[in-house]
DNA sequence: TGGCCTTTGAAGCCC
DNA sequence: GGGCTTCAAAGGCCA
């Protein structure tokens, strides 16, 4: 059995290890009232999954027998020691308790949670649609590694604040509010961590590898499994659309009994050897239950993008919901620790085939952090250290009542001279901040412009607490922003000079 | 056609 | 034990 590690920080990407949030006064306390995962300290997360990974071991304790599935699985409730005293889980799949995601696929259920029965009435948070999402690197002249252009350690949401939903709500037909989004689940309902009464019965004794049943109909429809051909991950495109990340006909088991009996088959059984795939981590499980939603409120499809975004939204999870999702993730590595013991991610990491990491860090790898670093932005803050200062205003962001219908927005800057909100920013920023409050741009911008060549631009928009003057205009939309003379060191170092929006 | 991108977490390996 | 690497999902993108 895998030890549990509970190291956290998975990258050891200092430079991104302190994800902190700019949080601007005029946001005011809601911030620190909220608890988000940023806030949870390393010793709190490790919490969160040392409860779950302590409940497991003691449940093991007290379940002598692991054989069938079904038979380790408790009809009777422990409780978790985060005080939760019924399971909260509503499932992506919609059913009511504990069947972990990928496991529910496997039975045939709905990939996709809906807080109720209808998903238009689900409200999106306010940001939904925010044209970050939307930009075009080559129309606004953003370099690939700023298509989604997020630091690392901005989160839009809690920038945004209740004004910008107000905001959003203003310019946009959206019906949603902000509130519920980020709730999927009834986040007071308590946790319960044992798998819930019903948990055996989704999967039924035919499903669930037991001593006296053959496990052939468990392990085909078991998640985890896929054709170990070179097209797994099309299986897994398969999979999203018919829950079918169980390959059916495959029977690890049988196919290495078989194996053992006939070398001359080994090779060829290999190639037909089912991959097992590692069971989802708890963020993996809430990626693949948002990230419909996502698609959906922001018209994305590109998974880059959308993870960026899935990435924030984890973060700014709340630590019961959070709790919520290690909780599905242990039970995922629990049930596959019993249907395939012998199975180890040392199996899957020699597959060979798989892409050959950049090994050497000048190329690929995470490219925001890389720059961050290229650049020595300020952990802390997100800025660059050089660009602090120069902080302009977005003076008015207005609707043009003009028959087209869009949007002009005026700067100032109080930055240095080359150093202001130059007109490519202002353009960049346009489409930001339409999406924010909808509508499209039709113009912009009156500020300065500077020079692109060897430097980088780097912005950051904060909204001001009176957003919305409610005559179709912004006000006090805040823009920092640089052109940043690189020297002839970072010259060399930056081909590509990023760009960065934070929001 | 296959790897890359992008995210977080789990797990294995190496020193 | 710390650091590093790979793999999970996902789909557009690109060589």
């Amino acid at each position: 059995m895998p030890h549990t590690h509970t190291r956290h920080g998975s990258s050891g990407d200092d430079l991104c290890s302190t994800d902190e949030v700019k949080i601007f006064k005029d946001e005011g306390d809601r911030e620190d009232d909220k608890i988000s995962s940023e806030n949870l300290l390393v010793e709190e997360k490790s919490s969160l999954i040392d409860l779950t990974e302590s409940e497991e071991k003691s449940q093991k304790v007290a379940r002598p027998d692991h054989s069938p599935v079904f038979n380790k699985l408790d009809t009777h409730t422990t409780s978790f020691n985060m005080g939760y005293l019924v399971s909260p889980y509503s499932y992506a799949n919609g059913a009511a308790n504990g069947l972990p995601v990928t496991m529910a696929n496997k039975i045939g259920l709905p990939p996709f949670f809906c807080h109720n029965a209808d998903p238009l009435a689900t409200p999106p948070p306010a940001h939904c649609g925010i044209p970050p999402y939307q930009l075009d690197p080559k129309a606004i002249g953003l370099t690939r590694p700023a298509l989604y252009p997020f630091a690392a350690g901005q989160y839009a949401y809690p920038m945004l604040g209740s004004e910008m939903s107000q905001v959003a709500s203003w310019h946009t037909p959206s019906v949603y509010s902000a509130s519920s989004f980020r709730t999927p689940y009834p986040s007071s309902l308590p946790i319960n961590t044992t798998l819930p009464s019903d948990f055996p019965f989704r999967f039924s004794p035919s499903l669930l590898p037991s001593v006296h049943a053959t496990s052939h109909h468990v392990l085909n429809s078991h998640s985890a499994i896929v054709a170990s051909s070179s097209k797994q991950d099309c299986g897994s495109h398969q999979d999203s659309t018919t829950n079918n990340r169980y390959p059916r006909n495959l029977d690890t088991k049988n196919t290495s009994s078989n194996q053992s009996n006939d070398s001359s088959k080994d090779i060829s059984n290999d190639k037909k050897k089912p991959h097992i795939k590692k069971p989802l981590n708890a963020f993996m499980l809430y990626m693949k239950e948002m990230r419909a939603k996502v698609v959906a409120e922001c018209t994305l499809k590109e998974s880059a993008a959308i993870n960026q975004i899935l990435g924030r939204r984890w973060h700014a999870l709340g630590r019961e919901e959070q709790a919520k999702y290690y909780e599905l993730a242990r039970r995922e590595r629990q049930l596959h620790m019993q249907m395939y013991p012998d199975w180890s991610s040392r199996t899957n990491a020699s597959r060979g085939k798989k892409r050959k990491r950049k090994q050497d860090t000048n190329e690929g790898g995470n490219n925001m952090k890389k720059c961050r670093a290229r650049f020595g932005l300020d952990q802390q803050n997100q800025w660059c250290k050089p660009c602090s200062p120069n902080l302009g205003t977005i003076s008015t962001v207005s609707n043009n009542n003009n028959g087209g219908g869009g949007m002009s927005i005026t700067t100032s800057s109080n930055s240095s001279p080359g150093a202001g909100v130059g007109v490519g920013v202002v353009n960049m920023l346009a489409p930001i901040v339409s999406g924010i409050v909808g509508g499209a741009i039709s113009s912009s911008s009156s500020s300065s412009s500077s020079s692109t060549s060897s430097s980088h631009t780097h912005v950051q928009l904060m909204m001001a607490p009176n957003g919305s003057n409610g005559n179709g205009s912004i006000n006090g939309i805040q823009v920092a922003a640089c052109s940043q003379q690189l020297s002839p060191q970072q010259q060399a170092q930056a081909q590509a000079p990023p760009t960065y929006v934070n929001l």
